[in-house]
DNA sequence: CCAATGCTTCGAGGGCGATCGAAGTGTTGC
DNA sequence: GCAACACTTCGATCGCCCTCGAAGCATTGG
């Protein structure tokens, strides 16, 4: 089975030290400069291109020119579920807590982020407002952000012309959520929006937990710049 | 930060052709013997020894003494999850080609044990029907078996109460399936539920694969109990 | 006991790849 | 244009670890 060659080819790109700390940096879902992972692997700058290239060959990273800088970053959610599932192995036994089907779950059907988007009642609420307003349309398989939607990202300081400009990813696609079995916002502007509600302070991300929750401030401004009402 | 060089251990445990055979060839749940598994990665015992000694002190394996052999087991559902995960970045290549279906990939198709419990067309088809009925909510990231969904089981004979009561491990969570992209019931209560098919008869193992048939009762059962229609 | 089997330990060989210095290409800013 | 910056390519070094032969335990069966 050559599949077998392939699967030890991936686990060996995660199975060095330098690669390793570049891939877990990139697991916010970010694009960092090769300069940026270099430091962050603690190695010069020729040995984070060899190792970039590698990992970017194999399918694991993506990359993006921009100017002299070249932005890197995982290539799926799948790669960042691989990641996250050796991460889970390598963490001391933190399993101590039995993670209780109570406020946890509540917590993740209100609001979580999926890769490097939001989810949950927060996410549909968010994808459902837009759409009424006519600054987005979503289906189950594809979506489009609408002129007016385009000018009111841009006016609450998400620089859309830029996301779209990356040219590979995305713009705009569907999320099916497994709680409110609907559809909300991700590809590249929802991975956009989701961090500018972390940078604005809107939302904060329970410790230890893919779930968010949606501070004072973000509730109202959400239903101010986005008309998002969150019942 | 110490996680990350044991991150990149574990990563590259994985990343050796040899263990990776091992480690995919324990994915079905089954312990092997030293011997087996080194015939298996196609090395001499020297070798499987020196490879299976590391993977069990970096809590990849559990090794159980009987009489002169010794039986490999992968450690827990999370160290089969990592090996899923890294399996289903392996097998980009089941979009570009169609994918020659030999009489095994096509038994392996509908129907086979993943860790511990079910996937392919047969583990789809039970998800999608559980949760059409409203027992079971499952999306990529996340999942829970519903108020209905307990009460369906526990009158099935499979005691919840008590899988919930272990404490440390997910009752209900999404495993993404390689042949049928898009996920199956995993964590205690996917794996209750494949121990459950097994112990009635209703499903068989294939002989030397992962590979499961549904008996003709099976089927009928699986339709009476559980609304699930395989096609 | 002795031979056979399963597995491990020891030691040596050998290849792969991680690393960095030096040099080259492309881009930005003045 | 020139200098600074970001990144890549090339080449050489060197250490790690994969591998197997040989020998050493451990268990089983006769």
């Amino acid at each position: 089975m050559p599949n077998n060659a392939r699967f030890a080819e991936i686990a060996a790109l995660a199975g060095d030290p330098g690669r390793a700390s570049m891939l877990t940096g990139l697991m916010d879902g970010r694009a960092l400069t090769a300069s940026e992972l270099a430091r962050l692997a603690g190695v010069t700058a020729q040995t984070a291109s060899s190792h970039l290239m590698r990992m970017t060959e194999a399918g694991l990273l993506l990359v993006e020119k921009q100017g002299r800088h070249r932005y890197h970053r995982l290539a799926s959610p799948a790669v960042a579920q691989m990641i996250e599932s050796i991460m889970r192995l390598a963490a001391p036994a933190v399993d101590s807590k039995p993670v209780r089907t109570g406020p946890r779950d509540a917590a993740l059907r209100a609001g979580r982020t999926c890769y490097d988007h939001l989810a949950g009642h927060l996410g549909v609420s968010i994808a459902d407002s837009l759409i009424d307003a006519g600054h987005l349309e979503l289906g189950i398989d594809a979506g489009e952000v609408t002129a007016n939607g385009i000018h009111l990202f841009e006016s609450a300081g998400i620089n859309v012309e830029a996301l779209t400009a990356k040219g590979s990813r995305i713009l705009c696609r569907p999320c099916l959520d497994w709680s409110e079995r609907r559809p909300h916002l991700a590809g590249a502007i929802g991975a956009a929006l989701c961090t500018h509600c972390f940078d604005k302070g809107w939302i904060r991300r329970v410790e230890g937990s893919r779930a968010v929750t949606v501070t004072p401030n973000g509730r109202r401004q959400l239903r101010e710049t986005f008309g998002v009402n969150l019942s």
